[in-house]
DNA sequence: ATTTCATTTCGGTAACTGACGAAATATAGT
DNA sequence: ACTATATTTCGTCAGTTACCGAAATGAAAT
């Protein structure tokens, strides 16, 4: 069985995990518009979530069509805690974070789903 | 190339160099001496400190026959300044590291070593 | 200089991970 | 009920990782 700890180091340890962690800092966003941000597959996309909700970084909320996945507004383990309310300093805001937060603006799920 | 951030998370995410590190807290340890505490080939830990050295966590200084490994003391990086300061935070002690401790109290490099 | 011994590097293997597309599931609107 | 569509699950593949033992390296002591 694989430990809570280690469970949270590995979530982290993905540049496309810590690009949608990043991601949902700026607002919440669904499996499409995540797949539309980082060209990846949607399945894809949803391994990368499952493995953040279950370390305990996001949770999910289904919404009619979608599910909206957002930052963990109430982590139970400290080290998420810590991590999420410092999320700046232990994945900075550099150039393709900027970049990122900046196609998120414009992303729109009426328009890029089912695509 | 493989970015700092994720080196980082990708050396905390495996149990054996989490021990690696919480033992290295109680004092400066040999290649050998790790084996020893670990169970593991002096290859497979060699590459385990390989992996923690690169990301910025531990040290080494050669001693002789030996070469001792140790925490970093001067870290440049904030985050593995705010890991190692507050390690136990990030990696608690629980009985398996406790086991670790007590077993290090016995380790004497000059009866296990050459075995 | 040669031998000894701690460590690293190399070559290989098994398990894990990140990726995809296709099939299955679930919800909305017709 | 049927269709459309958002998401998840499944099967598969390539690349990475963790491990080992053997060979290579390097420093100490004879």
């Amino acid at each position: 069985m694989i430990e809570d700890k280690t469970r949270i180091f590995k979530a982290l340890s993905d540049p496309n995990r810590q690009r949608i962690l990043k991601a949902l800092q700026t607002r919440v966003l669904c499996v499409c518009e995540i797949r539309e941000l980082l060209n990846l597959a949607n399945s894809t996309v949803s391994q990368h979530l499952t493995l953040l909700k279950e370390a305990g970084f996001i949770i999910e909320e289904k919404n009619g069509k979608w599910v909206d996945y957002m930052i963990n507004p109430k982590p139970s383990d400290p080290r998420i805690k810590s991590v999420l309310s410092k999320l700046d300093f232990w994945i900075s805001d550099e150039k393709s974070i900027m970049e990122d937060r900046k196609k998120i603006m414009s992303l729109d799920r009426n328009i890029i789903c089912g695509t």
